[in-house]
DNA sequence: GTCAATTAGTATTTATACTTACTATCCTGA
DNA sequence: TCAGGATAGTAAGTATAAATACTAATTGAC
């Protein structure tokens, strides 16, 4: 088992590890969202009105993708879309009532549940794991958004 | 945009970094092949003739994921199926010679293509990152393989 | 002002990834 | 020994993830 140190194995298995807390989780608040649906949700709670090419610019996701992930938010009430007034191309899209309000609800809990995905590291070495993760893909990642 | 500094999203986004160096150097090789199906040769490299349970475990798949990567693999020759004489339930899986001859031949490529997925990081800091991502996921990691 | 290049979204295809359910087989305990 | 439980693999369903190709609409060059 050559890979089994390699960067790519590793990072493979944190993927895991992360989907399947994030799950546990969602599970356990009675509901049925994944990490991804979450992080569009997040996306559209700081930006409303976005179309779904500069959503997918934003989480880093190519438009295919994103297609089907605001068509299952759209089926669950959580987000609303339409056509853009100033392009009839685009799909303007925003978060409902309801979407707000539960975007507002689980928000605590997925920034509670981050530290279980690195529960084998301690606080220092979790800031240390992301400051490093952050480094890693800040370089296609540092002009998306204004400076704080 | 909470979610930009969350563990899940920073490995998300690696994640997706690993993939695209990966599939780039394949195809800068000709070859059509995924990191999830590589990291199943290497663990068949290792240890021939395991069935496709136990692959599973190695790599940390479930047993249906592993069906279709194993189909791919055998259907590209890379690799054989055969019942196992001691469980007829259970598909023993080898490398073919083709598939050891391309094992060989890329697994330095894939070595060497492991800096380039952190490549933000220094060698030290690459390094760091590896370690504490080990830390992380060794949990219910570490009685997969024997002592070195 | 018109035509070419670009862009937004969708559809299709391929490949993970996991859940549940099903069949075939194996193993264990009474 | 044989009935019940456990296990190996597959199948079906859902959800990413990305590439390619297509339509509709916009923009830019001239």
């Amino acid at each position: 088992m050559k890979a089994k140190g390699m960067a790519g194995h590793l990072i493979r298995r944190l993927q895991q590890q992360s989907t399947q807390v994030f799950t546990r989780h969602m599970t356990a608040q009675g509901l049925d969202l994944t990490s991804v649906q979450f992080a569009a949700m997040d996306a559209l709670a700081a930006e409303p009105g976005i179309d779904q090419a500069t959503l997918a610019a934003r989480i880093a996701y190519d438009r295919a993708t994103i297609g089907g992930v605001v068509d299952r938010l759209e089926h669950k009430g959580l987000i609303a879309r339409e056509v853009s007034k100033t392009d009839r191309r685009a799909r303007v899209v925003t978060l409902t009532d309801a979407g707000a309000a539960l975007y507002a609800r689980i928000l605590p809990v997925v920034t509670a549940l981050q530290t279980e995905i690195l529960q084998g590291l301690s606080p220092e070495e979790t800031a240390n794991f992301l400051a490093l993760a952050a480094k890693a893909i800040e370089k296609d990642d540092d002009q998306q958004e204004g400076p704080p």
